[in-house]
DNA sequence: CAGTGGTCTAGACCACTCA
DNA sequence: GAGTGGTCTAGACCACTGT
């Protein structure tokens, strides 16, 4: 006996699956566009409404479509990622614009941006940063968190974290507005320039506030930056723990090799 | 009429996935420990097995736990992220030890290394690398898949692509064997030298064959390096896309802040 | 209002693991 | 063989979006 040829030995899901994925590589699904209804697709492949939904959710997983109650699930389009240098501590850019780079990217894509300084607070610090600032486990920190948006839009946060000793009493401890040229700049007002910086870099899948607050579609993941400034004598004056959304965000360092 | 106090609004399968949460983080489920099984949930809190399944999807998506066939659902225990620095170019770290900066940091973490030349091949590369290389679109260049592992377990590969004029017919591109010293010492002896690398970071959800060939469970998003080497002249002679698994990889960079 | 995705039920069979 | 997760069915009701 001869086989029966049309025989598909993928699971029904991972087919339709399958299927989506292919024509939206192809372009005939193109960014934005919108899939077949779930019931369509159940209907067409001749299933349980269930197991198009969970080819849905395949492909949400890989971050390839977006679904929106009520409306039907799309195609996510790539938006153009912010490309975050290693120049953004530049001091030359800096004095020239007197913007941040943030700032500077998001204009440089034709969006608005608005930074948020949420509180500051007086702080026992996470081990982790304790470490990275070479003080005491228990000393107190200065705690800065800022919420960062491109048309309002959040698209990352940073904690950052600065010994008492190095705040004083200045603006830094204090005030949530810190005036022209960004926080480095009033660094450099008390003595500590940026000459050198450390960043640790990781991707995991955000946690459920982290989500919430970023907006963010499920299926995306998330860019940990830890970040810690140095000054001319290599010593750590602040630590700063960004989050950012990894489908709109993106790094971009240039560096000499070290001998 | 006073309201029934124990209403939940939440909805089951995320009070189910809420209460598995906070076990976790209040480390009463450890890592590497069981969850109760699927139907045992779904007895517990009086719901239908799918939904007790729903809360594990949550849970999953979150990469806070970890489904195994016919064994069950455990905490994924976090193990400790390979740490790639800048200094991985270093070129007296690659004289003194003849060992790749790979090589290094997994030994570093009790595990074996091992790494695997797939291809050497001709080909055109694709857009993105020939602008980073600075050639016409269409010429040709030598690509190189490489293929890391520790303990046998897959945990990032790398496509190097080199101009051709800058490989001639040297081992770089013949040979699958590099010998000591890695790469970057047969870039040295073709007279380029790695002065300068500039890395641009990206971070996603892995592609169903990225998922295939790095045994990642779901819920890991990999990490994308396009990483590129500059001679002294600032002139680029190699690009390299590493793609990584983010629960296994973290980058660290030092560097100087540009003027 | 009709159509969409979001969630849920109460079953079923299969593939895998482990004793 | 008992227990597990993986997949599927054929319904149901809800919340949201559009017209």
């Amino acid at each position: 006996m001869e086989q029966v040829p049309d025989q598909d030995k993928r699971l029904p899901s991972r087919r339709i699956a399958d299927d989506l994925r292919e024509q939206i590589k192809q372009g005939e699904l193109a960014p934005g566009a919108k899939l077949p209804s779930e019931r369509a697709m159940a209907a067409r492949y001749g299933t349980a409404r269930n197991t198009a939904r969970e080819a849905v959710a395949i492909l949400q997983a890989e971050g390839l479509v977006d679904a929106q109650h009520g409306r039907g699930v799309f195609v996510r389009s790539r938006p153009p990622l912010m490309r975050l240098g290693s120049n953004r501590y530049s001091r030359r850019l800096r004095g020239e614009t007197g913007l941040s780079p943030f700032r500077i990217e998001v204009t440089k894509q034709g969006r608005t941006p608005r930074t948020e300084c949420r509180s500051v607070t007086r702080e026992v610090p996470p081990k982790e940063v304790a470490e990275r600032l070479e003080i005491e486990h228990g000393d107190l920190v200065i705690r800065r968190e800022n919420w960062y948006f491109a048309d309002d839009e959040p698209v990352q946060f940073g904690v950052t974290y600065i010994p008492v000793d190095v705040a004083g009493d200045s603006p830094l401890a204090t005030d949530a507005k810190l005036g022209r040229g960004s926080i480095y700049a009033r660094f450099e007002d008390l003595g500590y320039p940026i000459m050198r910086i450390r960043e640790e870099i990781s991707a995991r899948m955000p946690t459920p506030e982290e989500s919430a607050g970023l907006i963010a579609p499920p299926g995306v993941p998330v860019i940990e930056v830890m970040h810690t400034s140095l000054d001319n004598a290599r010593r750590p004056f602040e630590v700063t723990k960004f989050v950012m959304r990894g489908d709109l965000n993106g790094l971009d360092y240039e560096m000499p090799v070290e001998d």
